[in-house]
DNA sequence: CGTATTTGACCCGCGC
DNA sequence: GCGCGGGTCAAATACG
C-alpha cells in the first residue's frame, strides 16, 4: 500500500514516514527536517503539536550533504543511495531524515519507521537526474547547470506547494480534533455540574446497575480517571491523585467521576486509579521521593486493605487477591531492532535480569517524566524470534504526557482497563472478543489484542508483529482475544516506534463522536477498586458489557469517515509494518538506548 | 560533576 | 523451611 508520505499526529513533534515504493517517487528523495524546540516548546501542551508538526518545509536547499543546525529546516532531494527513514528527537531538536533510494527493490525492506496520520503527504518525485551531484562547484557549465537547477527549483516549488497544502490539511485536522475535544470537555463539565446539582439522579442510575453489589463492595469502587488534560503540572496531578484517592475510598454517587478541574484549571482529568497505583512487583519501595501516603495507596497492593480497617479478615484476603489481579499489564510485541521502542516517555533503567526460558535479558524501566510516576515497563526480546521486542507496561502516568507519549499511555490504560473489566467480570468481554476489531475490520478474523489467562498477572498483548495482516495477532493457546472498548484516545496501538498512531487518532476521533467513554460499573462487584470502562454520553452511564460493546461497534461502523480513516490507517500500517521500522536518529527521548545485552545476574 | 546505567545483593511470593 | 524466580534497590561505574 502506498500512502507515500505522512505525518504522525500524536507521536514525535515532527515525524515523517515514507513508503519507499511511492509511485510519486520512483527515484526517491531526501528530506531532512529539523526543528528547534528549545525556545518555547511545551511538550505538555497539545497546542504545540501544531507547532511541532505542521511547519515544514521552511527552507529548501540542494546539494548539501548534511545539516547540523538545530534550527534548520532543510529538504534535500538530491542525496543519493539512501533508503531509510530516520526519525529522531531529543529534548531540544527533532530531526527527520528521509533518505532517497535509487533502487526500489533495495528501498523496500527498510522503509517507514512511523505511523502516519491518514493523510499521506506525497513527496515529490525526486529529480530524475539526482544520481549526479547537483552541488554547484563553480566549475560546471553555466547553461546546463542553470537549466537543470531551474528544473529542480520548479520541482521543489511544486513540492513545496504540495507540502503546504498538506500542511494546511493537517492543521485543519488538528483544529477539528481540538474542537471536538473542547466540545467534549464542555459537555463533560456540564454533565458534572448537572450531577452536582442533582446527585441523586446519578445515584439512581448507578443503583440500577449495581444492585447485585453489596454495600461493602460499593465502598471500594474506584473512580475512573483518565488523562484528558495535557496541561496540568505533575505536582498538581499528584496532589489531585492522592487527594482523590482518599475520597474514593468511600465513593459516593457524587464522585463516581472525579473531576480535577478544581486543581487543574478546569481541565478534565480522569484516571483509572488502580493502574496508577500498580506496580510490577509490590514489595519494596524504590527511591525515597514517594510519600508514605502514596506508598500506602497501592504500590504495595497488600497495603490497600490497611486503609479499610473495618474490613473483615476474609474480605482483606479477598481484596489482596484482587489487588494482585489488578496488576494488569499491557504487553506490546513489535518487530524492532532498536533496544527499545520509542513511546514518547522518558525511562530510566533500574534493573536487568535474566528471565527463565529466555536467553535475552529483561530490562526494567521506570518512567522518569515525573517524580514518583508509578509507570514501569519491561523490555525483552522474544525468545523465539529475537527481532520481536516485547514491551510490557504497567501503571498509569501521574503526570501530563507529551503528545508523543499519549498514544502509548492511553493505549496501555485502555487495555488494562478493558482487561480488568472484561476478563475478570464481564463474560461478554471475554466471550465476545473481536467485537470492535471485527467492526473495524470486518475482513479480519483475528483480534487486535489477546489476554493472557496463564500469566501471573492479567496481561493484554498487542501483537504488532504480523505483517500480512496488521491486525492479525498471535493467539497463544492460553489466551483469549479481546477488543478494546476503551477510552476515546485509548484505541491507539503503538508499535516500533510509532507505527499505527493514525489508528489511535482515527479511533479517538470516532470515539469522540460516538461518545465512548469509560464505565466504572462493569465488573465492580468483582473488581472492587478497579476503574472500569464506561459509555459516557449525554449524562448516562450505562454498563459496559455486551450492550456497550455493541453500541461501540455500531457507533464505529456507522461513521463512514471513521471507516475511511481506518482504511487509511490500516493502509499505512500495511505499508510500513513490513519493515523493521525502528531506524532512528537523534532519538534521545529514551535515554536508555543501550539497555540490553549487558551481563546479567541471577 | 551531575546523571544515567550497570550489576550484585536483597526482598518477596510461590511451590514443594 | 527451603529453593527458585521475578522484581527492586543501591553502590559502583560509565558517560557526557
Amino acid at each position: 500500500m502506498d500512502k507515500g508520505w505522512g505525518l504522525t499526529l500524536a507521536s514525535d513533534p515532527v515525524s515523517v514516514f515514507s513508503s519507499n515504493n511511492s509511485n510519486n517517487s520512483p527515484v526517491g528523495s531526501f528530506l531532512k527536517v529539523k526543528r528547534d524546540f528549545s525556545s518555547d516548546h511545551n511538550m505538555a501542551d497539545s497546542r504545540n503539536i501544531n507547532n511541532g508538526m505542521f511547519q515544514f518545509p521552511v527552507s529548501l536547499s540542494a546539494g548539501k550533504e548534511e545539516v547540523s543546525s538545530a534550527a534548520a529546516h532543510e529538504v534535500d532531494f538530491f542525496k543519493e543511495k539512501i533508503n531509510r527513514v530516520d526519525i529522531g528527537h531529543d529534548s531540544k531538536s527533532t530531526s527527520v531524515t528521509v533518505k532517497k533510494e535509487n533502487s526500489l527493490a533495495e528501498a523496500a525492506p527498510r522503509s517507514s519507521a512511523a505511523l502516519d496520520v491518514n493523510t499521506g503527504l506525497h513527496l515529490p518525485t525526486a529529480n530524475a537526474r539526482s544520481d549526479q551531484s547537483t552541488v554547484d562547484d563553480g566549475v560546471s557549465s553555466d547553461g546546463d547547470d542553470r537549466r537543470s537547477k531551474n528544473v529542480e527549483l520548479a520541482q521543489l516549488q511544486v513540492e513545496l506547494q504540495k507540502m503546504n497544502a498538506e500542511n494546511q490539511r493537517l492543521k485543519d485536522m488538528l483544529s477539528q480534533v481540538t474542537n471536538n475535544y473542547s466540545a467534549l470537555q464542555m459537555h463533560f463539565v456540564a454533565l458534572i455540574q448537572q450531577q452536582q446539582r442533582n446527585p441523586g439522579v446519578e445515584s439512581d442510575k448507578k443503583q440500577e446497575t449495581v444492585d447485585a453489589k453489596s454495600s461493602e463492595e460499593k465502598k471500594h469502587e474506584m473512580v475512573p480517571r483518565q488523562f484528558m488534560d495535557l496541561g496540568p503540572s505533575a505536582e498538581t496531578d499528584e496532589i489531585s491523585n492522592s487527594s482523590s484517592e482518599e475520597r474514593t475510598r468511600s465513593v459516593t454517587p457524587q464522585n463516581h467521576f472525579e473531576v480535577a478541574s478544581t486543581k487543574n484549571n478546569g481541565k478534565l482529568e480522569m484516571v483509572p486509579h488502580d493502574q496508577e497505583n500498580s506496580s510490577f512487583r509490590g514489595g519494596k519501595r524504590f527511591g525515597g521521593d514517594e510519600s508514605p501516603e502514596s506508598e500506602s495507596q497501592g504500590w504495595n497492593p497488600n497495603k490497600v486493605q490497611k486503609l479499610n480497617p473495618a474490613t473483615p479478615a476474609n474480605k482483606a484476603i479477598e481484596q489482596s487477591a484482587e489487588a494482585t489481579m489488578r496488576k494488569a499489564r499491557v504487553s506490546v510485541r513489535a518487530r524492532s531492532e532498536a533496544p527499545m521502542i520509542s513511546d514518547g516517555c522518558q525511562w530510566r533503567k533500574y534493573g536487568q535480569k535474566m528471565a527463565k526460558g529466555n536467553p535475552c535479558p529483561r530490562a526494567y524501566y521506570r518512567c522518569t517524566m515525573a517524580v514518583g510516576c508509578p509507570v514501569r515497563k519491561q523490555v525483552q526480546r522474544c525468545a523465539e524470534d529475537k527481532t520481536i521486542l516485547i514491551t510490557t507496561y504497567e501503571g498509569n502516568h501521574n503526570h501530563p504526557l507529551p503528545p508523543a507519549a499519549m498514544t502509548m499511555a492511553s493505549t496501555t490504560t485502555a487495555a488494562a482497563t478493558m482487561l480488568l473489566s472484561g476478563s475478570m467480570s464481564s463474560a461478554d468481554g471475554m466471550m465476545n472478543p473481536n467485537l470492535l476489531a471485527r467492526a473495524i475490520l470486518p475482513g479480519c478474523s483475528s483480534s487486535m489484542a489477546t489476554i493472557s489467562a496463564s500469566a501471573p498477572f492479567p496481561t493484554v498483548t498487542l501483537d504488532l508483529t504480523q505483517n500480512t495482516n496488521p491486525l492479525q495477532f498471535q493467539k497463544p493457546p492460553t489466551q483469549f482475544q479481546v477488543p478494546f472498548p476503551g477510552q476515546p484516545q485509548n484505541f491507539a496501538l503503538v508499535t516500533a516506534p510509532q507505527l499505527p498512531q493514525v489508528f489511535g487518532q482515527a479511533l479517538y476521533n470516532q470515539s469522540e463522536f460516538s461518545g465512548l467513554q469509560l464505565s466504572q460499573d462493569i465488573g465492580s462487584s468483582q473488581l472492587g477498586h478497579q476503574a472500569q470502562p464506561q459509555i459516557f454520553h449525554s449524562g448516562q452511564q450505562p454498563s459496559l458489557s455486551h450492550d456497550t460493546l455493541s453500541a461501540a461497534t455500531a457507533a464505529i461502523t456507522a461513521d463512514p469517515n471513521f471507516t475511511a480513516a481506518l482504511a487509511a490507517a490500516i493502509s499505512s500500517i500495511i505499508g510500513g509494518a513490513n519493515s523493521n521500522s525502528t531506524t532512528t536518529t537523534n532519538n534521545n527521548n529514551n535515554s536508555n538506548s543501550n539497555a540490553t545485552n549487558t551481563s546479567n545476574r541471577n
